[in-house]
RNA sequence: GCCGACGUGGCUCAAUUGGCAGAGCAGCUGACUUGUAAUCAGCAGGUUAUCGGUUCAACUCCGAUCGUCGGCUCCA
């Protein structure tokens, strides 16, 4: 007989040699899929050959998320396994499947320590030699609370309980293990070939910080050794490109423990952030936007006005100045642009108001929460607002979702959309927020984004909003722009325009970014191209190196040249081997280096070597610098 | 903030587990005048993150603080 494991967790066992299609036949609907452990030795690809379009039955491999999924939370089952067998009072709590592998969280009297991990390696894949069935089974409620008190599983009791009335308690089972899990599963541990154990950390149980502290064991598992290797590798790349590493070798940024939670801009990094920066203001300018700077420090009034006093004042740096006036450093820059819009009277047809702002505001996150550019305390969001009518909103959001499909694809990065909601710290009517959360909608649907993620509440407290995540090279994702929908703050700042018919009316306000903030987008970008910023960006886009000494003069000729014509050049002027001087410029990923001597004298050339693609042959100058100059241009 | 790990010249890393803090790169000085990823020689550089403790003796063990990293929580 096989058995096999169904979508929604059942298994029905069929005699052996039967077709697919006869499977098929067996079952109702057709939902179902075969999970990995069903298919051993060939059986996969007979069953492949099997399947035809009208089949509806689908066979789950690990080229397949959800194939990934289902062997990553068996694996972690062997996990908790092997955890139950070296240390018996262990605890468990949940142990899912996430992106790249499994946890499982578990409490623990003490700490784990690498010796710990390596016990607990050996003991995974002792498991998966005990090549050990995995079975499903169902309890009635008060029999799975029995079954859970009796193995001393205080967590799975409080998960059991809590599941809803109607649900089907299913339990999992392989050797002496029981977990509690809906499935599914794959059919034996033995398909688990490769195991490691990635690192230890704190999780608060069921995600509250107000909940004990458990402790979590990320790992992560293949089919093969092989996949497992090319995974560790991928891994290392990461490492390397981290930017706070090759921010210091390129003399880009450095962070000081003087000023933790903050990016200290060297030159060569000022001219990144520089060119960025006229790119922002470019963008803007061609969308209809105008600039202003309001601001860094202000009273607490603006923000009980705003309503952010209440939800972040933990969050916001002030202190008492003179006369018992609390001062605040600037967490967002919202009422400043309101302010602004207040000064003078609107009328419908000057809707809509388009303000954008480098802002450099305050938060104190949480130590523990540092991380690099990417998350700092003092942070230049490129923010926005837009004032404007509800007829005008779905228009406003299609020129911003226009203007950030634009700015990623020049990066390279890939976006996707996500829709949140509204939280349970809401402001305002609950009609408003629909409408408002409709509108989000549709702006998502008339700019064709069928696919896109819900973030159940997890909008601004103030409205709901489209978050835009991007994808870099290393297919990590990274919460960037933003789009939010604002009917609160107008009200609250008595924002108003006269319409058609003499009334006021209040304006419909949309705050949005599009790097996200200045320092992250850095960050992202310097990892995303490991250093080697394409050309328009690069610190440096020309290194001339003369041969020797003696053709310096004509190297300084093509310098002041390129210089003229603002390309961002230097002069290796060093009496160093050619070989050298190009080894350096390499290892400091300019993109363009000129080699001059004899030749190049003569003819009035350049030896062109270009970054990546070594030696590209000889250039009259004024050619090269026409090229380079398009090249910049187009941001290439 | 919470859990865990880590902190040695500017950088990358040693120091035989408690017994004289050392190397490469970078820097400086001098020589070499060079044709597509490292020329040679010499010099200098340290209160081992900070503070305290244990010990005849501490980079090493213990405690606290600061910072960083991996997570959790948070992210207007």
């Amino acid at each position: 007989m096989i058995k096999i494991t169904f979508k929604d967790g059942s298994i029905r066992e069929f005699e052996k040699g039967i077709s697919v299609l006869d499977v098929a036949t067996k079952l109702s609907e057709g939902l179902a899929r075969i999970s990995l452990g069903a298919l051993v030795n060939g059986e996969l690809s007979d069953l492949r050959k099997q399947l035809t379009e009208d089949s509806k039955l689908t066979i789950l491999t690990f080229d397949d998320d959800e194939g990934k999924d289902v062997f990553w939370h068996s694996s972690s089952h062997v996990l908790a396994q092997a955890i139950k067998r070296l240390y018996p009072n262990v605890k468990l709590a949940i142990g899912p499947a996430i992106t790249n592998g499994f946890y499982y969280d578990i409490d623990v009297e003490g700490s784990f320590t690498e010796g710990d991990i390596a016990k607990l390696e050996a003991e995974m894949q002792k498991i998966v030699k005990e090549e050990l069935n995995i079975e499903y089974f169902e309890l009635s409620r008060t029999d799975a609370i029995k079954l859970m008190e009796e193995r001393n599983e205080p967590y799975k009791v409080e998960l059991i309980s809590d599941l809803p009335e109607d649900v089907v308690i299913s339990f999992y089972k392989q050797g002496e293990f029981v977990d509690l899990c809906a499935g599914p599963h794959v059919m034996n541990t033995k398909i688990i070939k490769a195991i490691k154990i990635l690192n230890v950390a704190g999780a608060y149980w069921r995600g509250s910080e107000k909940n004990k502290m458990l402790t979590r064991i990320y790992a992560t598992s293949f089919p093969k050794k092989s996949l497992l290797d090319e995974y560790i590798v991928m891994l290392e790349e990461a490492k390397r490109r981290d930017h706070k590493k090759i921010g210091r070798e390129l003399n880009l940024f450095t962070f000081h423990p003087e000023a933790p939670g903050a990016c200290f801009w060297h030159p060569r990094g000022l001219i990144l952030w520089q060119q960025l920066e006229n790119f922002w203001r470019e963008m803007h300018k061609s969308y209809g936007y105008t600039e202003v700077q309001t601001p860094g420090l202000a009273k607490k009034i603006l923000w009980e006005t705003s309503g952010h006093w209440d939800h972040y004042q933990d969050d916001m740096y002030h202190f008492d100045a003179d006369e018992g006036e609390t001062l605040c450093l600037k967490p967002m820059d919202c009422p400043f642009d309101i302010l602004i819009y207040n000064t003078t009277q609107h009328s419908y047809k000057d809707l809509p108001v388009r303000f954008n702002e480098l802002g450099r505001i305050f938060r104190n996150e949480k130590s523990g929460q540092l991380n690099g550019l990417f998350r700092v305390r003092q942070i230049t969001q490129d923010d926005a607002h837009i004032m404007c009518t509800e007829e005008q909103v779905l228009e406003e959001i299609s020129s911003i979702i226009k203007m950030q499909q634009m700015f990623y694809k020049t990066f390279d990065l890939k976006i996707s959309y996500f829709l949140s909601t509204r939280p349970d710290d809401y402001l305002g009517e609950i009609e408003v927020w629909d409408k408002a959360e409709d509108d989000l909608r549709n702006a998502l649907k008339l700019n064709g984004i069928t696919e896109y993620g819900i973030k159940d509440k997890d909008g601004a407290f103030y409205g709901p909003k489209i978050d835009v995540q991007a994808k870099d090279a290393l297919g990590r994702t990274w919460q960037l722009a933003t789009i939010q929908l604002d009917f609160q703050l107008p009200g609250r700042f008595n924002m108003n325009y006269t319409d058609k018919s003499g009334e006021k009316k209040t304006p419909v306000m949309i705050h949005r970014a599009v790097f996200g903030s200045f320092e992250r987008f850095i960050g992202i970008i310097t990892e995303q191209f490991e250093g080697a910023f394409p050309t328009w960006l690069s610190p440096v886009q020309v290194k001339v190196l003369p041969i020797s000494d003696k053709f310096n003069d004509y190297a300084k000729t093509i310098v002041e040249k390129l210089i003229n014509n603002n390309v961002r050049a230097e002069f290796d002027a060093r009496a160093e081997k050619i070989g050298f001087k190009i080894r350096e410029a390499q290892l400091e990923k300019t993109p363009y280096m000129l080699v001059v001597g004899e030749n190049e004298q003569t003819t009035a050339t350049v030896s062109v070597r270009k970054r990546g693609e070594g030696d590209i042959g000889v250039l009259p100058i004024d050619e090269f610098l026409k090229n380079i100059l398009a090249e910049i241009k187009d941001k290439k």
